[in-house]
DNA sequence: CCTAGTCTTCGAACCGGTTCGACGATCACA
DNA sequence: TGTGATCGTCGAACCGGTTCGAAGACTAGG
């Protein structure tokens, strides 16, 4: 494989002026120039990513921690994934991919050894463990996940709590006075998953508020426990007219579920889920939803974090940015019958 | 960041010693040894990866190229890099993704560059532009998807013909007669999916042999198209008692389908799919199926491709191999009604 | 007592880039 | 005609590891 140095005899050049002329980093005759480039031509050089790493200390690569966590919905993690590497790839970076179950190991690994220049970390907890490593890493970070404490970071996620308050406004709005919210299985908020409690808190809040009647339920994740589950929601709460889901699985199934008993929304029940738009096709969910927006949040962050990998004497503050949810309607809402 | 040299100093040895003791390449006294191990304890090092690629001509990293094509079902695409992340970390590799839509480019750019030790490539077509870029780099790599030509690689796959075959005879043995099957949008066939192709030609062939009257379609890929479709073909072919498919989106799709219609499987109709385990959990799907494996492809792929890494030298013969499908009976076929 | 061999360790070179300081040539200006 | 910039290029050092050859100390054997 071609050197820059083979480069440079090839162009009658030094090595300097070879990588010079290649950078535009000072002034090189044209005629040198295209010597060089027609050296790099012939010879098919590419740069030695290793050597050019040492040299500048700069991988252009970039760290993308995800857990795959039982009870959590893996395809909506594809969204996320892909936002990253899209966007990553127009700045010009390469996307370490890391998905062991021990992150915090894992983060530490990657910085330590500084194979990369920055890190993402998606499906963040309220008390992650990778959060004390990335905060001791020479490299920035970007978190798409609120954790409860955000200091010296970037961090990105929709208003879950502003998502429970527009579900529940939405229905009482339409004139319901009672309803289910089924959330993520028990297990998730138990772990940290501080995105289920906040939209809870809120909802349950904003509910008081609207004289709403809400029954807050933790939904399964699996099946066939999430259709049972549905089932059993319907015989207990005969009075509620209303369905809030926050809960990809449970989305998914409650069709089969209406169906089988001969229920259809929005005559009979209305539904409002929280999931991504691209869910909802891949799935063919009837239901309006607030949009989740996955890949928007894995856009903003690497954006942010190419930002402070680029100019690394910034003092510009870190950023905490709750995405403003936004209610797709897709007809499955309407007016309580009399 | 602290370097080599500064364990060496830490521990009052040569640069060399200290490298030698913690790689245990030549012997070094206890004493030396646990000198050197506690300077490193102390320092934090950790070895520069870059360096240490440059110094090695080993990156430890391998690349998993991803497409995302339209018409293809992404979320099936997650499986096999999970199963190809998890064993490249059990051998000690990191994994570079790369999801651009120009995988030749990317591929050349990160072989060129020598940014991995080798490269996997997922979702390959029968004259994928991936494979003469492949073939050129002086690193190994790995297919998971047969294409026309296989020399010079080592390829994993399903064995999409028998698949095919398990499908037409499974629902022949019970008596079937006549039946539909639904493939992958025609675009994807003519894109080059040859899994497609051999699949198809497999079950006419068969369905001849066992004279079984089959009727081969295209389906969709996005709804709300899929579920028309089934409709339409429903309407079509009211003498069918079985039903095919080779087409994600399609069963998924179907329960909806057959419950407006208020058919069940298999007392109405019989139903064999082609997905994996996994797909039919998370989807809740109740049909039989053939499963497709996609993780132990992708751990066999990587496991091959590190044999090919580790050992340069090896004449060890290219590798074609065609996994053996295995029918998960999940209760949805039975013979036909008289 | 001398020599050959073994065990540890060291110094130097190398991997392939980038970058700094210096140097000679050319040019404008006094 | 001498002086000071400016331009283009080169050599050398450096990034942080690994590895080869050699050298010194010590041991064993003749």
């Amino acid at each position: 494989m071609a050197t820059i140095g083979d480069v440079a005899k090839a162009a009658g050049v030094s090595r300097s002026t070879a990588s010079y002329a290649l950078s535009g980093k000072r002034s090189i005759s044209p005629e040198v120039v295209s010597k060089v480039m027609a050296a790099v031509e012939a010879l098919g050089y590419a740069p030695n990513a290793g050597a050019r790493a040492l040299a500048t200390s700069q991988t252009m690569v970039l760290g993308l921690l995800v857990q795959f966590l039982q009870d959590e919905f893996a395809p909506a993690m594809l969204q996320y994934m892909l936002g990253v590497a899209d966007v990553a790839r127009e700045l010009g970076y390469d996307i370490l991919m890391v998905t062991e179950p021990d992150g915090a190991r894992a983060l530490k690994r990657i910085t330590d050894q500084r194979m990369v220049d920055g890190v993402v970390l998606l499906n963040v907890a309220d008390d992650d463990d990778r959060l004390p490593v990335l905060r001791a890493a020479p490299q920035p970070g970007a978190l798409v996940g609120l954790p409860l404490d955000c200091t010296g970071l970037d961090v990105f996620d929709l208003d879950f709590a502003e998502a429970g308050r527009m579900m529940v406004d939405h229905l009482a709005g339409l004139g319901h006075r009672e309803a289910v919210l089924v959330l993520q299985p028990e297990h998730v908020l138990v772990r940290g998953g501080g995105y289920v409690r906040r939209l809870r808190d809120a909802a349950v809040e904003q509910a008081a508020v609207r004289g709403l009647l809400l029954h807050v339920e933790h939904g399964e994740s699996q099946q066939p426990a999430v259709g049972a589950h549905l089932v059993d929601l319907l015989d207990r709460y005969p009075q509620a007219t209303g369905l809030l889901l926050h809960n990809e699985a449970a989305a998914a199934a409650l069709p089969s579920v209406l169906n089988a008993r001969g229920l259809q929304a929005p005559r009979d029940l209305s539904v409002v889920g929280r999931y991504s738009d691209e869910f909802a096709r891949t799935f063919s969910l009837p239901y309006s939803s607030i949009e989740s927006a996955p890949d928007r949040l894995g856009r903003l962050a690497v954006r942010q974090l190419v930002r402070r990998i680029e100019d690394p004497t910034s003092q510009e503050p870190y950023v905490v940015r709750l995405l403003q949810p936004e209610l797709v309607d897709r007809g499955s809402t309407a007016a309580p019958q009399a």
